[in-house]
DNA sequence: CTGTTAGCGCCTTCAA
DNA sequence: TTGAAGGCGCTAACAG
């Protein structure tokens, strides 16, 4: 492959003329950019990014921070930031901090973005004092996704706005035996969202008089996988709750299937409701409350965006979610009158 | 922050010294190693990637290109892709070349490539030829998933195989109406998947002595939503297959949740039986044909380190399949002993 | 409008 | 075992 030179000899001017003429400044005869595009094609001329890069400081790269990677919520995050990322020539690094086990992450490192990445997006990921301070160090412009902090520009939903209306709804149903499936582990300090979720389920089933026994709040990571599994043990006991409010919708579909598996119909035995409307919840007919997942991934993209135009907001754009009631709950079975307590 | 040549001074050695103990050379003396350490520590010393990249070449990127990946099977090779990679002190660049409408792709550019990559991984892409032309040029090293292609490593699963397997117990349960979820639009020519599976489909059906009707293949593309939308219709109609063969589990989840909204019971009325192993396949019950996504993306990375490690293997590593019989699958109602011609 | 030149930060001979 | 010096390919003044 050829550089900047090659191209300056094919076309008979100066490295500078050619730098000029493909970044599309000012000040070049229109022949001469012809030509130096002529001699650039005919090379297959690319610049090198390092070189350009190492002479600018910028790198038209942003590093993508996530927790997880294969699952909905995050590669649909991506998805919208990459395509707004994109339109303006920037690229994503992803960053996955998966590690083995479940309450374990990678920790944030310097490497991953020092002189790789014009700016970083992370993906629901608190970070600890150590990691804090080096991105101050480092001095990226910073975006967050999912939770605020560090008074860093963010874009997120009300998790407890969300996890009010499911749990309002199911109260409205007449429901008054609740579970509440997807707690996770007090040394799980890489999620805020299962504890803001967690906690509100609380608060709204206390406004109502209602608590939930220990029993019927089940620690799951949130796979449906795992999510079925706990909710199979809960099926099997005498004592059962009349609904299930999920913490995520994947953690509802876990609770589907124990359910049928169980013998029990939903929602004649049992309503289920959700958290998230992933693709999947209108397809298993599984009520919810719905967020924008794609929109919240541009709408970082957009802060990413305006930050490195020098314009940065110190945004903190809460998208709205809205209840979609679907096929998987009804009236607790001996609902008397809306409203009424036991 | 600071340079090499921050470093040097702070340790009082030359800038080639602290490159050497850096990067755990030979031939520095183990004291001046240990000062030379401390004085990056204490300065928060990284190289700059894109410096060291323009000296070297190489950057320790690689190059991850795919058509979608807020998909599953995409998210889930990738992220075992990067965690082999990461092992081994290398990064993921994504590209993604979904577009605006189904049947629309990205090109894959020289600039996605050329100095910002060490390697390439095509995640289900076919080239055009312009395409090819570009990565050989470049000279990168270059890995399939899914489809092999241009002699370059791949590893993949046999989709023939995996549909033979699919329609094969279909017909040993004794359908003979089998139903095809998942042909798509001819013009679509950046996924060779569907054109195996649905070839494979047709062929073992033939062998059997049976033919889908026309109404009886769906065309849709390969979402949940559509297959349902297509399935509906298919439902709505008198003449009813007892069997559907889903060219993926997320066609086959909208085929279920078409058959549940039209009164059908899944299987007393209809099987229904996918491809791929979803992570909700368990979940809800699908039939399938099992494949190890991750176990793919894996390979893929191990592949792509030998070649960068200067033992390049042209391997055509093909993982196996297999039946993973649930509860979307029963025999045909008025099945007579099996392997019976009508 | 175009060319010359000095680095960007690092690695890599080649000497010492 | 260490240091000095020459680029890697490009951009950004500064001249002309």
């Amino acid at each position: 492959m050829s550089t900047i030179g090659d191209v300056a000899r094919a076309a008979g001017v100066s490295v500078a003329t050619v730098s000029r003429a493909l970044r599309g400044l000012e000040r070049v005869k229109p022949e001469t950019r012809d030509r130096v595009l002529k001699a650039a094609a005919d090379l297959h001329y690319s610049a090198s990014p390092a070189a350009t890069s190492l002479v600018s400081g910028r790198t038209r790269g942003i590093a993508v921070v996530t927790p997880y990677f294969n699952r909905w919520f995050f590669a649909t995050v991506i998805s919208g930031l990459e395509k707004v990322l994109r339109e303006e020539g920037y690229h994503v690094l992803l960053c996955d901090l998966e590690g083995h086990t479940f309450d374990t992450r990678l920790p944030v490192t310097q490497g991953m973005f020092w002189k790789r990445a014009d700016a970083v997006v992370l993906l629901n990921v608190p970070l600890d004092e150590t990691e804090r301070a080096l991105l101050d160090r480092l001095g990226l412009p910073v975006v967050t996704v999912g939770n605020r902090q560090a008074m860093w520009p963010s874009v997120r939903i009300d998790d407890k706005a969300a996890m009010r209306i499911a749990t309002e709804h199911a109260i409205a149903l007449g429901h008054k035996r609740i579970a509440y499936a997807g707690t996770v582990p007090a040394s799980v300090t890489h999620l805020q969202t299962p504890f803001d979720r967690r906690e509100e389920f609380a608060a709204v089933m206390a406004e109502h008089g209602l608590t939930a026994p220990a029993e019927w709040v089940l620690e799951c990571d949130w796979t449906a996988e795992d999510a079925r599994e706990h909710a199979e043990t809960m099926f099997a006991s005498a004592h059962l709750p009349t609904c299930v409010v999920a913490a995520s919708d994947e953690i509802a579909f876990g609770v589907l299937s124990a359910a049928r598996r169980s013998g029990l119909e939903v929602p004649g035995d049992v309503s289920v409701i959700g958290v998230d409307d992933h693709v999947l919840a209108d397809i298993f007919d599984l009520t919810t409350v719905r967020q924008d997942v794609l929109a919240q991934g541009q709408q970082a993209g957009i802060l990413v965006l305006e930050a490195l135009d020098g314009h940065p907001r110190d945004a903190d754009e809460v998208l709205d979610v809205s209840l979609v009631v679907r096929g998987s709950t009804a009236p607790a079975p001996s609902a008397q009158v809306a409203g009424t307590r036991s």
